[in-house]
DNA sequence: AATGAATGAGCCTTCATTCAT
DNA sequence: TATGAATGAAGGCTCATTCAT
């Protein structure tokens, strides 16, 4: 996906675009594979060449998805960064990816709250999940940010951000540059030490 | 929901609890009108006496569990209490709610995740909506609270509790006490002026 | 199947009987499940109302075929017969019964050849397949029929009746009476000690 | 098949032997041309090179394979012989080859039980098939055989073997040497004058 | 000759909804 | 009110066959 601008793979990557496109709107269910199969130009029958099933196909959508998103948020992302700055790239990267990439955060959403057996992570998402715990722990340890369990830390960043670009999509605020300076300004406050 | 005197209403309510309790666990399209009539001991027809369709009764079903959270919500509330218990008041009520109700939960966030048109809200619902607004306009009226809209207080405080009971229903964390406590500081930290 | 004239099992009845004529005439896999229920009447949907796949209304069909089988060949059976006219019984019921049900010969044959796998003989099968082994093991026991394995006389015997009736369905020549006869005379000399 | 010095024909082969395999122990409907493709190491496409349609891969394979059974069955016949030996000739020659290949019978009995249409046999076949029929009316018209239809002799004596061949592979009997030679004095008993 | 991606018709099965009782 | 048999429209998937390379 994304890349692969033509030969091989040319037909593989249509049909996951078009699978993302097409489920973040309508959702899993209500999208037969015969629509993302005309969607996408390819007959329904070939989709069964390069997934072994619908949920095959969703699966390996969400590894790429994921992928994609990780990366596009641990951008820039250096050990070398002060705190703050590291946390506004983390912020910013986030803000900037769902913004442009909105087809993706509400896949990832569904796809995380849905029944599906969401499959081990790949490495390559791994290393940069690890990246941002890394940031939480060293923070702790340093006595940079409050002695709070991770996952705590998480909600009160993360979480933040998550629920403003809900109510953005929703239309329940317009998330710009200013808004998006003050939100992280008050987050660090509720994270740090 | 839930209540109903007796006799008439008590089928409609046997369908709606079947449904909440199976959509909340198998998701809407996973969850066949045949196994609703079912697991609430009536027959498949009977339900289209009581709703037009399966939409309908879920759009019921939204307006029920609605109201009764946000009911919960704000028990007790009163604008008598100091900024900071009222808040406490509410972020309290909520974590208890879900944690003692976490089907309703689960729901909701699949409905208002899906692309079902979400229908106006009752005022019945809008009464309790507004009581929480209030709280925050009133706030940052009286320089309680920061000068920002709304929607993002909501996302500091509301959007946090929520994002810690995702990750306590998944495992992540466990939502006790102490740690609600410790949360609910810094959430006030980050609204407070 | 066969019984029940009217009332409940109407439609059952009538799915079986379709499935049994196309089955027997067009093959398992060439007889899909839509052609039954047009020539049976009813709508594709009913027959999983009946049964829960194609395959277990084939399997269901078998254990009817079957049995009705075996009763007509063992019909008038009786051990006070002397064994050349419990014989002779075997083989006109086997003849008269595959002659005026060429379809159920045919529906055996496909299924007991084919990869399914052969359900457990309900009792009421066994009942009867045991009056025919019974004959021949008694047979031996008396001195009256040759000393040979059970299946041995069976494929002397059944095994020519079979023979003779494939040819005659396939036109190859016109089992009468008479044919009957010396066939069965030719089969006795073969088994009879 | 079988033989093919080499070069042409060789895939052609590769493919028959693979349908041979796959259809005796899958059925035909049951095997896909993919299947065969796969398993005799050649595409899919090629496969409509050298047949025009599976079911023409089919009709092939029936030709070859009942040529190579009936070769089989008359190999070593000579009407010089006592009309005894050469019955027990065939008898011999038809078990023997059944138990060396199994799949040939099974895809026999297949093919000629479905609803495939029989193509007349090729001459090379039918020269054999014409020996076995001489057989039976030279041994009436000689007197040593009973003044029956041929094809009820054949029912009593090829029917038989079919018979037992069918019960050892089923698992029913063991058809050693010892068995064979029993069940063919009990056919020579039931055919011969 | 050969490959294998691609097509499209058809199959089994599910399920929201209706209707005779 | 209530039942549950019945319908019919999809939906996921398979596979014989074609075709560009």
């Amino acid at each position: 996906m994304i890349q692969d601008a033509a030969g091989t793979g040319d037909k593989r990557d249509a049909i996951l675009r078009a699978a993302l496109e097409l489920i973040s709107e309508r959702g899993f269910h209500n999208t037969p594979v015969s629509l993302i199969a005309s969607v996408s130009g390819v007959s329904a029958g070939i989709i069964y060449h390069y997934f072994d099933s619908k949920d095959e196909l969703i699966q390996a959508l969400y590894g790429e998805v994921k992928l994609d998103m990780m990366r596009s948020i641990t951008l820039g992302y250096s050990t070398d960064l002060p705190y703050r700055e590291r946390f506004d790239l983390f912020w910013n990267n986030s803000i900037r990816h769902v913004l442009s990439h909105p087809e993706q955060a509400k896949f990832l959403e569904q796809f995380e709250n849905s029944s599906f057996v969401e499959p081990t992570l790949p490495n390559a998402v791994m290393v940069e999940v690890n990246r941002i715990i890394e940031f939480y722990t060293d923070g702790v340890a340093d006595g940079v940010l409050r002695d709070l369990p991770v996952p705590v830390l998480l909600s009160l960043s993360t979480g933040v951000a998550a629920s403003l670009l809900k109510q953005h999509v929703a239309g329940a605020l317009v998330l710009d540059e200013d808004l998006s300076a003050v939100a992280v300004d008050a987050c660090w406050d509720a994270i740090s030490a």
